[in-house]
DNA sequence: GGGTTTATTGAGTGATCGCTCAAGTATATA
DNA sequence: TATATACTTGAGCGATCACTCAATAAACCC
């Protein structure tokens, strides 16, 4: 009976999340997202609700996919080294104004607003400080770093030192990788 | 002849600054800046011309009361403990949303765009960085602080710290005064 | 192939955006 | 008091905002 849609969703997903990262809440509007997505109204809304809806879908994707990377890379090589390997990571893309975390972005743009998005950006960072307070532990645990370190502490400023190196790394007359450098080389001294 | 104005235009420009400074460019309409200043449009725009023009002037506003600041402490107690002293202070305000960065907040905004306003903010950002600089050079000399740090290398990482530090306190979940003074017992170790 | 169901289209909705301007008002000098 | 010179007012401009919906087209089942 029914029709296929043309698209591929997860495919609009991702190009959405890159659109709103890139220019921001209102500084993305429907006409960019119908351009870039190539969609008329009609389905756009059809296929997503609204414009926040649709902003929601894509800051949970940003959420998701950063957390399950960070963990990928915590099995792989051992909490330590991938902290250190996510902070260089993270501010490696080409886009600068994608070097800055969305979820900062969202909270910094329409916290006071009081608009619903930047309290889901702010769940989404306690939940990714969280991730760092289970790592910091689990180096200690596996005597990588030391234990005279309280591992809530150490995720609340290594979460700060990220969001103030994206911020600075999507300056162009920042030399991100040494700063980068410096937050990681901070790392080992524990 | 003529007949003077109604208003004290530095505290229109205050007040303009920090309804900017919370809700952002985008986030500030015509009604919330007439409503908050009291103005009718006739007169809004014969007084500041346009709302860019009014956000400029309350940007550089912003940054010029910001680096005088940070000087008047440093004359006051050394460089060293101005920095100290600075950490703790930009995260002491009531206002969440006015804990973090204007200038950061205006350069995430609206770098995407190419908007003038957000390359005037990363000239204020390089300026306040200088600075930083010159209080860490200064500090070299004064022996408040080893030689063999770079204060260039220094500055850029103090100022992506208070950056990070600003964006985390404008949380509700985030105990900002224990995160200032991580920061700033860093400064002592050096 | 006929009938059903769903995706797609695009003109057009009311609301809000930043902003203009002619008319009115208040204050200074003469 | 008369006149000149601003400042103030507020209705309303065109543009853009997010969004709607009736009409059309396409894909599935029988």
């Amino acid at each position: 009976m029914p029709r296929k849609p043309q698209y591929d969703r997860n495919t609009l997903i991702q190009q959405a999340r890159d659109i709103f990262w890139r220019q921001g809440w209102a500084g993305t509007s429907l006409k960019d997202l119908e351009k870039a997505l190539d969609m008329r109204p009609g389905s756009f809304y059809a296929a997503f609700g609204s414009k926040d809806a649709l902003y929601e879908i894509a800051l949970d994707k940003y959420a998701e996919d950063g957390a399950a990377r960070l963990r990928g890379l915590a099995e792989q090589n051992g909490p330590l080294a991938a902290l250190v390997a996510h902070t260089t990571h993270v501010v490696a893309g080409a886009d600068d104004a994608m070097k800055a975390c969305m979820l900062a972005k969202t909270f910094l743009e329409l916290h006071a607003q009081g608009h619903p998005l930047a309290d889901r950006a702010a769940v989404h960072l306690a939940n990714m400080e969280n991730l760092f307070c289970e790592l910091f532990s689990a180096a200690q645990v596996g005597g990588e770093i030391a234990k005279d370190h309280d591992p809530a502490q150490l995720a609340r400023r290594y979460q700060s030192d990220l969001l103030g190196l994206r911020v600075s790394a999507a300056r162009k007359d920042i030399d991100a990788d040494a700063l980068a450098g410096d937050i990681a080389a901070g790392l080992s001294t524990l």
